[in-house]
DNA sequence: TTGTAGGCGTTATCAA
DNA sequence: TTGATAACGCCTACAA
């Protein structure tokens, strides 16, 4: 009954085979106790051998292991987090499931994570903090074994108090506590280094059309432009800044908006790829041209950015890498390890939408 | 020893009340055993309430609700999930968390579900078969009350098994199966528009780049292509239709491969935008001027296609809207409704990258 | 309308 | 090394 040949199992030979070898995939039956029942031995036995929690002799290893493979049976990842209060899944709170920019992230935590074996439980904040509170209840409730943030605009204390209960990871701060790992972007150093390309070309009066301040990477950027224009005794006109959405038609707006303010600029830099785009054709229907005329910088390097009219100059940094690198972080916390610090540069990548000053 | 009086239960009147009401959000504690205790009712009372199982007295009801506001009680999924079998989880199944094409989708998912008190667990395909089985083993393995599928490539046969265990829902296709609701895009549609567009403007010879054959949006905008230029009785050559990867850098390649060919055409349709920002500045590069010498038409309408130079010229569907009636529909299916049919329509964006042909 | 008892599939604690 | 025996937090007959 236990072991058929190797025909009958298959069926191909005899009859539509039924039951346990042939059932599809995704019905998953068999339960811990059906394995202990089959292999004679008791339930606390094949827990111990799926976790490792004890020693058991070699001959139950594999005779138990033999009756899993048989039943197909995989625990029930639902039953394990009642009983053991682990559900092997990491909470992500991200802004928006489709951001152009956090997209990357969420890949590399779902690579990192899945290797793991764990499960992410992605939730949106949409920048919106008592959104923010209210998604991370939710992965409270569904007893994530850990949370991602991605940015956003929480309070440091609310991160600190929540890593009380179980182990966090933040991008887009620097923060330091215990349980709590945070892996900062390079925002200000990699609008410095915009900067930096654009008065190596001979630019001095540089343009910046920031992103809204209450957003933590449109903050830094910012900071960051200034930072290095103080730096080179650039000047730093207060018109020379603009605000904006992060979007395509609000850096078309406020490309306009510059251009109607008449301050005197050679060179505009765009706190993203996305407001870069934006400020490009309005430059463009301004009868402006670039970069003969005006040189333009993004910030983020979408994939669409090498392929633009002309190619963007844009400053780089792996998103995927700080993604990923947040799920290494969170396992490492998880198994009590501390995390190492990594740290992802950026880098300015030149192509064609900027060039050397000439008056 | 059970029923203790109220006074000792909640402590109000003793010492500073302590704990519960103070609780921060991150906090999860009370246990539907202690609303009981606290409320004077047995636990299945309270879990009647909840759950709207069977009438409760007026009294009771109010009774039990206000101590589950003071305790801050907020049932556990996992524990539910055990004992009745519902997570009130839907598993989706995409192919890449960052696809700019399936990202919206994933929007209108996640915001209707979330109405519904439902939480969607994504995970990703990566175009391949045989992850998306296993993702899919993983959906089940979490016990996900229902499975959305954003097009993929599982055989139809697969997910009408499926649908004998738990309600489907699949885009990209047309399936009828008991339990199962499929949502298609509209991309024979969309790609006749765009051909219909072109002929309009007095193009003949209208090029294809396509997206690779194995991916099903791919091959119904293909044909939707060439059944539109049969229509019109419009030379369909097969030179004039080349082959890529939906990336920008190949619609980069296959244009120059068109260029190369040698074959007579004056407007190009690309299968997806990205593929079409690419072939724009193959056309560049290559001394090319659009509108003016070849037009071109996409597909998608990402949010950077307003904002091309030229501005593209593209054919629309709104994925959002797929993606939230998707997730609609998995409601009703969930509620034993049947699914109203709708239907999202493709439309034509005309914009500026294409024009009236003129020899 | 309400309460009692048993069970969902695992893990954890004690003995043996 | 192994096996009973409780939990874990909730739902659902079944009974009252």
């Amino acid at each position: 009954m236990l072991k058929q040949p190797a025909s009958a199992a298959n069926g191909s030979t005899a009859a539509p085979s039924q039951g346990a070898e042939v059932q599809p995939l995704y019905k998953g039956r068999a339960t811990l106790g059906m394995v202990a029942q089959r292999a004679g031995v008791s339930p606390s036995t094949v827990s111990r051998i799926l976790n490792g929690t004890a020693k058991v002799s070699e001959d139950k290893q594999t005779l138990v292991r033999q009756v899993i493979e048989e039943l197909g049976f995989r625990p029930d990842p639902t039953a394990r987090s009642l009983a053991g209060g682990r559900t092997m899944s990491i909470g992500v709170l991200t802004q928006y499931i489709d951001s152009p920019f956090y997209g990357e992230a969420l890949r590399g935590i779902e690579d990192v994570l899945h290797q793991a074996e764990y499960a992410p439980l992605f939730v949106s904040g949409h920048w919106n903090q008592e959104e923010e509170r209210s998604r991370l209840g939710l992965l409270q409730d569904r007893k994530v074994d850990g949370i991602i943030v991605l940015t956003g605009k929480l309070a440091d204390q609310t991160l600190v108090d929540m890593a009380n209960q179980l182990p966090v990871v933040v991008t887009g701060r620097q923060l330091s506590a215990p349980n709590l790992f945070s892996i900062d972007f390079d925002n200000i150093e990699g609008a410095g280094l915009a900067v930096k390309h654009l008065h190596a070309l001979g630019h001095q009066n540089v343009a910046f059309i920031s992103g809204p301040l209450d957003h933590p990477d449109a903050e830094q950027r910012l900071m960051g432009y200034r930072a290095e224009l103080a730096r080179r005794d650039m000047p730093s006109d207060d018109a020379l800044v603009v605000y904006s959405d992060f979007q395509e038609s609000g850096g078309f707006r406020a490309m306009n908006q510059l251009l109607e303010s008449r301050v005197n600029f050679s060179a505009v830099i765009a706190a993203n790829d996305q407001m870069a785009y934006g400020a490009r054709l309005a430059l463009h229907r301004a009868g402006l041209r670039v970069p003969d005329d005006i040189s333009l910088v993004g910030f983020d390097d979408l994939p669409h950015s090498a392929f633009t009219l002309p190619p963007l100059t844009t400053v780089r940094q792996s998103v995927y890498e700080i993604g990923a690198s947040a799920a290494k972080a969170m396992i490492d916390l998880l198994s009590k390890k501390t995390p190492s610090t990594i740290l992802i540069e950026a880098e300015i990548i030149v192509r064609e939408s900027s060039r050397i000053f000439r008056r």
